[in-house]
DNA sequence: CCAGCCCAATCGATCGATCGATCGGGGATC
DNA sequence: GATCCCCGATCGATCGATCGATTGGGCTGG
C-alpha cells in the first residue's frame, strides 16, 4: 500500500518526485530497455538509491509492478482516444488517432514499448485483463477504418489487417523517434497521419493534414492523458 | 535404459532431425515465445528431451545460440533480398522486397521474431554485429525507396520515415498470421505490396500487383533463402 | 513542554529456488 | 580402445522475496 504524497526523507534527495514514483520511473525504463526478466529486483532498486528490500515497502512483486504499468500506459490511450470527439468524419477521426498514438509513443517511448512488448512476461490472468485493455483501444480503429470504409472515404483490401499494419507501424515510433532529432513532433504526427491516410487509399497533402491536425486541437487531449509530462528531455 | 525418444540413426531420422537441429529449433521457439532471458537453459533441453548439461556438448553459451539464430535469420533475409533481380522498376523492386519479407515473417513467425525482438539480449560486440547486418538488410529498402522517388513514382514526405514505417508494419505479420488461418499467403503479400504502395503514394489494383508478383516469380528465391521447410502456395 | 508511543521508511542478513555452466564418468558403437 | 553421446552431480552466482531490527519525525495525553 503506502501512500506516499510529499515527504522526502534523507538529505541530499536530488530526484524528483517520491520514491514510490522513482521507483515507477526507473522501473519502466529498465523494463523497456532491458526487458522485465532481464530486470533485476537489485538493478532496480539501485537505479532509485534504496536497498532492494525497500522496494517491497511501495510495490507488490515484481509483476505486480509491471501490470500497474501496462494498466496506466493502455488506460492513458483509451482515455486520449476517447476524449476524441464522435462526430469527426472518418478522415479527421484516423488522422485524430494517428496523432494521440504517435504522440503518445514519440514523447512516452519506454511506457508504450513496455505495453507493446512485455505483455507476455504477465500470468495468465492479468495477461487477459491487459489484453482486453488493448483490445478496447483497438476497436477504436477498426470503428475508425470500417466508417471510412462504408462511407467510401477509405478503400481496403482486408480491414483488420490494415489496422493491423497502421497499428504496427505508428507503434514503431517509440523505437526511433527522438525529440532532440531534426523532426518536430509536428512533423512527425503529420507525416505518419498522411501515411496512414495514403495507406487506406485517401491520400492528402501534408499541409492540409497538418492544418486538419491544427484545427482538431488535440494538445489538451494528450495533455489530460499525460498530465505529469516531464521537463526532461531525452 | 531405453531411450525415450529420437532415434540417432542417421538414415534419415523419423520425424524430426539431428539432436542439434531440435536445439536450434526448440530454442528458436521458446526465445520467440517467451523471450530470451525468460528462457531456462533447463526447460530448452526438457524441450528436447535431453539432459541439460548435454546441451553444452551441441553448443557454446546459451547466448552463442541467440547470436547464431539471428545471425542465420537476418542472412537468409539478406540473401533473399540480393537476388532481386537488379533491373527491375522501383514499383517492382519493392513489391518484391514486400513479398520477401511478409513471406518469411508468416512461414517463419519464430526466427523473424527473435531478430526483431531479442537482438538486445546480445552483448556488446555481438549486438554491433547483429546491428549491421540489419542495416545492411534495410539497405535494400532504403535504395528502392529512394529510387522510386528520384525516378518520381513514390513521392513521400520522408524517405528515412517511410523506410521505417514500412518494415515494422511488414515485420508485424510475424505476430499474427496462421498459415491456418482464412487468410492465404498469396493474399497476404499482395495486399501488404498494395499497402505499401500506397503508403508511397502510388496506389495500384489489388489484381495488378497480384499478377505483378506472378511475374517476379518469387518462389525460388525464398525456397532458397529457407530450404528446410515447406513451401506450397504460390 | 515533555514523555510516551506510533509508524512510515530503511537496511543488513538471509531464505529457498533457480540460474548458466562445468566436470568426470558411464555406456554404446566401430 | 578410441570416439561419440549423454547424464548425474555439482559449482558459484544470482534470482525474487522476507525477515527482524533500527531510525526518526510526528502525534497524543498529561
Amino acid at each position: 500500500m503506502a501512500r506516499a504524497s510529499g515527504p522526502r526523507t534523507r538529505g541530499g534527495g536530488v530526484a524528483t518526485g517520491g520514491t514510490e514514483e522513482q521507483i515507477r520511473r526507473a522501473a519502466v525504463h529498465l523494463f523497456a530497455t532491458r526487458g522485465f526478466h532481464a530486470t533485476g529486483i537489485r538493478q532496480l532498486a539501485e537505479a532509485v538509491g534504496i536497498n532492494s528490500s525497500t522496494l517491497y515497502h511501495y510495490m507488490g512483486t515484481k509483476e505486480d509492478l509491471l501490470f500497474e504499468i501496462t494498466q496506466d500506459s493502455s488506460r492513458r490511450l483509451i482515455d486520449a482516444a476517447s476524449r476524441l470527439s464522435p462526430d469527426l468524419n472518418p478522415q479527421a477521426r484516423l488522422c485524430g488517432l494517428v496523432y494521440l498514438h504517435v504522440w503518445s509513443h514519440a514523447t512516452h517511448p519506454e511506457e508504450t514499448a513496455v505495453v507493446d512488448n512485455e505483455l507476455r512476461s504477465l500470468d495468465g490472468e492479468r495477461l487477459a485483463r491487459a489484453v482486453e485493455l488493448r483490445d478496447r483501444y483497438e476497436d477504436f480503429w477498426a470503428d475508425a477504418i470500417a466508417d471510412g470504409c462504408t462511407s467510401g472515404t477509405f478503400a481496403v483490401q482486408d480491414r483488420r489487417i490494415a489496422r493491423i499494419a497502421l497499428l504496427q507501424m505508428c507503434s514503431g515510433v517509440a523505437g526511433w523517434y527522438s525529440t532532440s532529432g531534426e523532426t518536430s513532433l509536428r512533423d512527425l504526427t503529420t507525416t505518419y497521419a498522411q501515411m496512414a491516410l495514403s495507406l487506406l487509399s485517401c491520400s492528402r497533402d501534408h499541409r492540409t493534414i497538418e492544418r486538419l491536425l491544427d484545427d482538431l486541437d488535440l494538445q489538451p487531449v494528450v495533455a489530460a492523458a499525460w498530465p505529469e509530462t516531464t521537463p526532461s528531455p531525452r
